[in-house]
RNA sequence: GCGCCUUUAGCUCAAUUGGAUAGAGUGUUAGACUACGAAUCUAAAGGUUACAGGUUCGAGUCCUGUAAGGCGCGCCA
């Protein structure tokens, strides 16, 4: 048992020897900030002060005299009634053997046995991955990894809209450059693709198939053209992000789903909660948790884009997961209430979705807004910009901040890959402790740690030691960002401690062996955070 | 006009979900390698948490109102 299980075991015992249950969630065990606050601390006592109708100071005195002393060097009331603990060095420093024995497992949670689903990027294949969807890969990713590190069942996946207008646009536009190609009249739609991207398609077109496609009548053309399209699209899309270390595990087409009557079946099954107006269908979705019935049959016969992803996201239900996530930008906010109501109409609770909106991206590109746009082709992609900053650096800085969190990306600085860059910090602290380990790889390990007493050493153990919850923390609100704070601090830790405590000394085998100990501690500790965010753990830079 | 998000140090963001003196990075200033990696460390300076009320032992955090910015408000996707 860990720490800070053990003392809020500790604590609800003595709320009982006093007469009081008290759930351990309701224990709130805080990492001190300031030193003289102890190591912990909680405000149990002030949060139950009227359990014993006393002042805290004084419910804090009836908590105290009933603890279990045996991990604890000594207890202080504080303020207004916190009660600050100080720890006994070697319940601190056996963590140093827990880390070395579990390795890569360190910080996991157990097995939750449940499925949850995780929908992010998702963009339509018409061209190249922009910078604007790297945010939401990014942060999709993370969330998936560290809700699998958590114990959940996770299934990462694409949904690719192939039956839409934008692909109709796609082949037209594929088929106006196909025809400039061989010198033939053209016309560029106006809803088309301008990008030097379909070019190249209507370039690969023209070696595999000569000028069949001229021959085709234009309902078959289309047809072709969508499909030959979506695939080296896809293909491209589907490469981009595996460079940006973001594979799916499951890609479901939106064709695929109204297959076989599926949206007609779904329809049916609504029925009872639409109704017709001016030649429309609406879904009554004020029923449940929206403001505004939708359309969901326009009155030319077609579907709006709700219905498809109505079925879709049923679908995705009748496969068995216990939740859904989807990773979606903040201008599709207005989606969250409807698609609720409409799984609430199948009996799900409004909770089994939950949509993780990820805020806009500004870039800024010589001190001034850059306004990128897809069909005029002059976006950066998401490509170009992972060869110029590199996947470390895009990956990290995305994960930094809170998806809810409007941000600036500033790409003349991301392009500079100066030392500015927080990544190269962490990445440092995990090189360097790699490099001490392997100049002291004769010296035997001591994972006792009882020789580990200085202030930086004892920081150090106590930042290790809480790698599992913030792990938890991470999963629970589905915040990368929190990982990415914790690197960080445990990086300066470990800087703070390389540059006062001198590891290797080979006049006192047994004290650098605890210090060795405690860098490879530290150093899977590095690794598996990092890794969470898909950002490598380098041996050397 | 309505809805969602945001407003914290010069700039970019945190704050253990209501807790102690609001913290990091960056930028500015001053220091530190004859030892394991100076992409580092040790300090200093920088704040009326947009504004006004309210709730309580206690508010950056919760409730009300005001102001500013972003995004939505389609039989588009």
């Amino acid at each position: 048992m860990d720490i800070l299980d053990s003392l809020k075991l500790n604590i609800q015992n003595s709320f009982k020897e006093l007469g009081f249950e008290v759930a351990t969630n309701d224990i709130i065990i805080e990492h001190s900030k300031d030193p003289t606050h102890g190591d912990y601390a909680s405000n149990c006592a002030m949060k139950f002060s009227r359990l014993f109708q006393t002042n805290p100071r004084a419910a804090a005195e009836k908590i105290i005299a009933n603890l279990d002393m045996s991990n604890i060097e000594k207890v202080e009331i504080a303020g207004p009634g916190f009660i600050n603990f100080y720890m006994k060095q070697d319940s601190l420093s056996k963590i140093v053997k827990e880390i070395i024995e579990k390795g890569d497992a360190f910080g996991a949670g157990a097995k939750k046995n449940k499925k949850i689903n995780v929908e992010f990027v998702s963009a339509n294949p018409t061209g190249l991955l922009h910078v604007g969807t790297a945010r939401g890969a990014a942060i999709g990713d993370c969330i998936s990894r560290i809700l699998a590190f958590n114990g959940y069942d996770i299934t990462k996946e694409y949904y690719i809209n192939d039956a839409g207008m934008q692909i109709t646009h796609l082949a037209e536009s594929i088929y106006a450059r196909y025809l400039q190609l061989q010198g033939l009249p053209f016309e560029l739609p106006d809803d088309g693709y301008h990008g030097e991207d379909v070019v190249e398609i209507a370039k690969q077109l023209l070696n595999e198939k000569g000028n069949a496609i001229l021959s085709m009548d234009e309902k078959e053309r289309i047809a072709f053209l969508k499909e030959y399209g979506i695939k080296v699209e896809l293909g491209r899309i589907v490469e981009h992000l595996k460079a940006f270390r973001v594979e799916f595990d499951v890609f479901s087409s939106e064709k695929a789903i109204r297959a076989d009557n599926a949206i007609e079946k779904e329809l049916d099954f609504l029925k009872e909660n639409t109704y017709e107006k001016d030649n429309a269908l609406y879904l009554k979705t004020t029923n449940y948790l929206d403001d505004k019935d939708r359309v969901i049959r326009k009155s030319d016969g077609d579907y709006t884009y709700f219905m498809p992803d109505i079925c879709y996201h049923v679908n995705k239900m009748s496969r068995g997961f216990d939740g859904l996530i989807d990773v979606l930008g903040a201008d599709h906010h207005g989606y969250i209430n409807r698609m609720k109501s409409a799984l609430m109409m199948h009996g799900y609770d409004k909770d089994v979705l939950h949509i993780e909106l990820i805020q806009m991206v500004r870039f800024i590109k010589d001190g001034a807004e850059f306004k990128a746009s897809k069909r005029s082709g002059d976006a950066i992609t998401l490509h170009e910009i992972c060869e110029e900053v590199g996947v470390d650096a895009m990956r990290y800085f995305f994960a930094m901040r809170a998806a809810s969190a409007h941000m600036d990306f500033d790409m003349d600085l991301a392009k500079e890959q100066s030392s500015n860059n927080p990544v190269y910090y962490a990445q440092y602290a995990h090189a360097r402790l790699c490099s001490v380990l392997e100049t002291g790889k004769d010296i035997s390990l001591d994972v006792s740690g009882s020789l580990l007493t200085d202030k930086s050493e004892i920081e150090l153990l106590k930042n290790i030691a809480k790698f599992p919850k913030v792990v938890e923390d991470a999963g629970v609100t589905e915040s990368p960002y929190k990982i990415t704070n914790y690197i960080h601090e445990l990086a300066e830790c470990v800087h703070s401690f390389y540059n006062c405590c001198h590891v290797i000394d080979r006049d006192n085998l047994q004290l650098s062996g605890n210090r060795l100990a405690l860098c490879k501690a530290t150093k899977i500790v590095i690794k598996n955070a990092l890794n969470l965010l898909g950002v490598s753990a380098p041996e050397h830079m």
